[in-house]
DNA sequence: CTGAGTGCAAACCGTTTGCAGGCTC
DNA sequence: GAGCCTGCAAACGGTTTGCACTCAG
């Protein structure tokens, strides 16, 4: 929620030197492109982004940085018509309040998913194993 | 849950005529071919296994069908790998627990998702419009 | 008998891949 | 320097669309 607006370059660095990747000048633009923007979006917005600064990117290496930073635990996608929409957001926390009128994504805290599980065990006798859920709405600026 | 096993093609009849739909054969075979199965197919898993039955089906048939049946809420779709997965269900519930072994898709009773929305407003200030969950597990049969 | 529905093939579009050259480590 | 990374363009694969024909109402 904080630590990550501080030093994109030096946290990333660390983050790819640790697993063997390399920190280029194209990955670094990429994530500065979208890591403090809480909302989804998808490589060719991003890529359109980046192409009106300076140089040229390729739309494939925005693809490529993507994955490599979904492998990395730093980025979630969702699916939507047909289209990959990424975020930058906190490994290993997968509920997200979407604003559907500002775009704005923020983490939902899910005490109740314990309870969730719980219901499922025993009412259903399904052993869960993951969840997946997005919720909707407008935001407490929106609203 | 039970109301669509027992007449398919009258129960299909009724819910395309009174929307200004045809009954044809082909809409009539593709219903048969996964309303009585409680998992999420491809269109083109749907196309393989109808195309062994008789005549042919075109693939666009398939893909269309199932759109029409999505807008008459007979249908729920699911993204996976880049495909839409389609899965014929009760309108209006979008909480499924997905076996990961066998398949099988269960509804989810989910009172609790009254308490999120409460949760939601008051601590994120959020409103909630509309959420999407998915559950990943073991049924009862496989687990 | 009229037009919604169909089969086929081509078009579409988001994503991936092959390859020659570049730049990080 | 070695080889990971990049840009480009072509390939890929799921889905959609145009068109002439068919058949449900």
């Amino acid at each position: 929620m904080k630590a990550r607006s501080e030093r994109p370059d030096s946290v990333l660095r660390a983050r790819l030197a640790g697993t063997g990747h390399r920190l280029t000048k194209q990955r670094l633009r990429i994530v500065e492109a979208f890591a403090n923007q809480r909302r989804y979006v998808s490589a060719r917005q991003l890529h359109a982004r980046l192409r009106a600064q300076t140089n040229n990117i390729g739309l494939a290496t925005v693809y490529r940085t993507l994955e490599t930073l979904r492998e990395l635990g730093l980025v979630t996608t969702s699916q939507h018509d047909g289209e990959t929409l990424y975020l930058f957001c906190a490994p290993a926390h997968h509920h997200h309040a979407v604003c559907t009128h500002c775009g704005r994504v923020d983490d939902v805290p899910c005490r109740a998913v314990a309870r969730f599980e719980r219901m499922l065990s025993t009412g259903l006798r399904f052993r869960l194993m993951q969840h997946q859920m997005e919720f909707y709405g407008l935001c407490a600026r929106c609203a």
